[in-house]
DNA sequence: ATTAAATTTAAGATTTATTTTAATGAATGC
DNA sequence: GCATTCATTAAAATAAATCTTAAATTTAAT
C-alpha cells in the first residue's frame, strides 16, 4: 500500500477540512475535536494522525490529553499552487498588487 | 458507489493538478494533454472527466477535437478555504490589506 | 463509401481510503 | 493497586478512486 499523505490529499477530506477550522481559533484536544462530529472516535484519531503527518496540526501531550494546533504555515503548500489561477479571478488582489508595487517604490 | 466530485478531490491528484497549471496558460486539446503524460489517453480523459465536472475545466468542441480551457473562477472555492489560515502566516498579505484599508479611507 | 483521427465510454482489475469494533497503552484519582 | 479516562493502534470490512485494454462514437479526409 503506497499511501499519498500530502497537504492536498488531506485537505479532500470534508471531514478534515472541518477540523482544520475548528483548530483554527484554538487547539483543542482530540475528545473535544471528535465530540464536533458523528463519526466513532478511532475515524476521527485517524484523520487527526493524516492531518499530523502532513504537518497541517501539530501535536501537544499534556498528560492524558492530546492538544492539536494548527500549522497554518503548511498551508501555504495550496496557496502556492492556487497563485498562478488568483490572478485569472481576483481583481481586488491585483489591485492590491498594483498599490504594493506603488507604495514599495515610493519609500 | 457515492462519488465525491468537489474542487477539492478534483485539486487532490497529482495528475490533475499538472493538467490544470498546463491548461491555465492556454486552452489544449485532450489529445496535446494527454501527451505530456505517461498514462494512456482513457486515463487523461478521466481526469478531464472529473475536472469539467467539479467545474475547474470547461470544453470546447472544435470538429473532432475538444478543447479544454480553465475556468480559474473555480478556484475561487479553494481560495475561501485556506483565507482564514493566510492571515495567520502571509505578513505580505496583511500588509496589502492594512494598506488597502487606508487608500479606501483617502478615497 | 471507406478509412483514419480524436476522443470518450464501458468493463473490469488493482490500489487507496475510510470506517468500524475490539484491543491496547498510558496518565489520573481514589 | 485498581478502576477510570483520554486516546491510539490493529484488524478487517466497505467504499472509492485510478488505471488499463477493448469497443464505440463522431468528424474529417480521400
Amino acid at each position: 500500500m503506497n499511501l499519498r499523505r500530502d497537504v492536498f490529499q488531506a485537505i479532500a477530506d470534508p471531514t478534515r477540512r472541518a477540523i482544520l477550522l475548528l483548530v483554527a481559533s484554538q487547539a483543542l484536544t482530540a475528545g473535544a475535536i471528535a465530540a464536533n462530529f458523528d463519526t466513532a472516535r478511532p475515524t476521527v484519531s485517524k484523520h487527526l494522525q493524516i492531518l499530523t503527518e502532513c504537518e497541517l496540526l501539530e501535536q501537544k501531550q499534556n498528560g492524558r490529553e492530546i492538544y492539536y494546533h494548527i500549522n497554518a504555515q503548511k498551508m501555504k503548500d495550496v496557496a502556492d499552487f492556487i497563485e498562478p489561477f488568483r490572478q485569472m479571478w481576483d481583481d481586488r488582489f491585483n489591485k492590491l498588487e498594483a498599490i504594493m508595487k506603488n507604495y514599495q517604490s515610493k519609500k
